[in-house]
DNA sequence: ACCTGAACACCGTTCAAGT
DNA sequence: ACCTGAACACCGTTCAAGT
């Protein structure tokens, strides 16, 4: 648990690393209100006012734990598929933001401040412009996706917390986890099915 | 300002309406994070503690604060054209929750939360059913199209902040007001299409 | 390069008591 | 029905100083 590999157990000292790893733990167990710089300091046995040395403020420690959940993103596969490939980014996208508690949180409001890394982003744009799209088109569709998958994911998480706490209740319906898990692949079909059908517009009437 | 219609002008004695109302405008002018209790006691000239007598608690002052911003919304007007009633209904959210700053981030967490009224999502679904998808359909596209819109929406006032204060910095680039409209347009047009394609699936290679 | 100590300026919430 | 007063248990952040 310590990288302790130094001459005997004392001086702690942490990378940013460290503390980044620290927070997420912090977060997965007890969730995005008790993510306080005070228990975060507590736990790595360090003053508050230390952390400040790594990162110049909490919203940048949040970034980087949103960045630090991004890079488990299950690596991507191109296929001769544009849809199939941008079902299966959508699937590694959600299952990286249901790996942490509050996962989707904290990444959705990260990169609504502009912060983070935009690898989900691009590489939803990549699967998106294997369709033939063009380079605005595919950045455009890529962001209308991202926002249903953080949406989406963000209320899945917090209906499993809701449940997970109190117990009884709503018998939790037939439909919970199925339909969530349904509802997520419609979303993204509609968006795929709207990607196709705009580049054949003589179809229906697609004008408005 | 005051709706003293009593004796003198002491006992002010606010209803939960006051103090929703206040917080609204303490939202518009100092954005959320300057939305404190302790603040919006000052503003209203009473102790902190009398708030906790109109509210549980500050989450649900936030849903109050929410639903007020959606009862902004215009009203629907229901034409023979579904699709053009969902963009309408589409752009009127847009319009209420731009009416607010940050009103997109209150709206949204609130709903994430599952509190607040469900208008919103209610009037997007009515919308889509006119075009003859069923209740279940409708709902998950509703809820669809509105994850987009608060996630597009939240990003855009964070910009339109960002701006406001870095007067500087980038250009503004030919595309940046223009572009979000156009976004939020495109996105709500692939959603839209999206549903024309899935009760037409012959069109295109539509399973995945 | 990384941390301590001490302080500043705040938070949300509870609860007995007042009118 | 609506509010006061006082307290509890916290927050994020800064900054001089230490090693």
């Amino acid at each position: 648990m310590d990288n302790s590999e130094d001459t005997g157990t004392r001086v702690i000292r942490h990378t940013r690393e460290d503390v980044t790893r620290a927070a997420l733990s912090i977060l997965d167990e007890l969730g995005l209100p008790d993510l306080t710089m005070r228990r975060l300091a507590a736990v790595l046995n360090v003053q508050p006012s230390a952390l400040y040395w790594h990162f110049a403020n909490k919203q940048s420690l949040l970034a980087a734990v949103s960045d630090s959940i991004l890079e488990q993103l299950r690596p991507a596969t191109a296929t001769d598929d544009w849809r199939a490939d941008l079902h299966a980014e959508a699937r590694a996208l959600r299952d990286a933001l249901l790996a942490y508690r509050d996962g989707a949180e904290v990444v959705s409001s990260t990169l609504a401040l502009g912060l983070g890394g935009d690898q989900a982003e691009e590489r939803l744009a990549a699967a998106i412009s294997r369709g033939g799209f063009d380079e605005r088109i595919s950045a455009a569709a890529a962001r209308a996706v991202l926002h249903f998958i953080l949406g989406h994911v963000s209320r899945e998480q917090q209906h499993l917390q809701a449940s997970s706490l109190g117990a009884a209740r709503e018998p939790a319906g037939p439909l919970d986890d199925e339909d969530s898990a349904g509802g997520f692949e419609f979303g993204i079909t509609l968006l795929a099915g709207g990607l196709e059908a705009y580049r054949m517009p003589g179809v229906a009437s697609l004008r408005t």
